[in-house]
DNA sequence: ACGATGATGAAC
DNA sequence: TTCATCATCGTA
């Protein structure tokens, strides 16, 4: 199981957002830019599921931006924010219900706006699909995480919206100690 | 610790 | 028309 390299397809993301942000973690994100290939472990993410997930942007309904979390699993969804900024999500679940998953670190990278830079994500990845071909893709490459290194906690950002902001619906990957593995 | 950045959508 | 937002960086 070392070497397996499996590109991750539509039945990964075609679940609830939770599930797939929690398995996301030790994933890599593979992003192709030019000749060059990046391949960057999944460290952070955040799920928004639903209309009745008051911290996603989709909880009043379609709007032009947010259009792409209709579509169905493993569209990527990125938007502009704070006037500098791209935000990577990766849709979950089927089409016409908006979930995604926001990817907020890999390894290197801590911070949705700073993998976004590093990796060259911006609004040309928009409402594509995630494969080789539009250059930004995600690998399963055998790396199981436990339970024990998977920690949640309430998401980044979204002050004030009672049940929404306390779910614990960000996921962190957690490094085992020394001897603890 | 604070201001600049400046798209998008909601509130007023 | 004004304000807050799923941040980050440079400057003080």
């Amino acid at each position: 199981m070392r070497h397996m390299r499996k590109v991750l397809g539509r039945e990964f993301f075609d679940r609830p957002a939770l599930t797939v942000a929690r398995e996301l973690l030790g994933k890599y994100l593979v992003r192709k830019m030019d000749e060059d290939t990046v391949a960057l472990m999944i460290t952070e993410t955040e799920a928004y599921f639903g209309f009745q997930d008051k911290g996603s942007h989709a909880h009043r309904g379609r709007t032009p931006r947010n259009a792409p979390m209709f579509e169905q699993g493993g569209t990527i969804y990125v938007y502009f924010t704070y006037g500098m900024h791209w935000m990577l999500n990766i849709v979950c679940g089927r089409k016409d219900f908006p979930a995604a998953v926001l990817v907020r670190g890999v390894e290197e990278y801590i911070g949705p706006a700073r993998l976004t830079k590093a990796l060259r994500i911006n609004k040309k990845l928009n409402a594509k699909p995630l494969s080789k071909k539009s250059g930004l893709w995600v690998e399963d490459r055998g790396i199981i995480i436990s339970p024990a290194q998977t920690k949640k906690t309430p998401r980044v950002g979204i002050p004030n919206r009672g049940e929404w902001t306390s779910r614990l619906w960000r996921f962190v990957l957690v490094k085992p100690k020394k001897g603890n593995l």
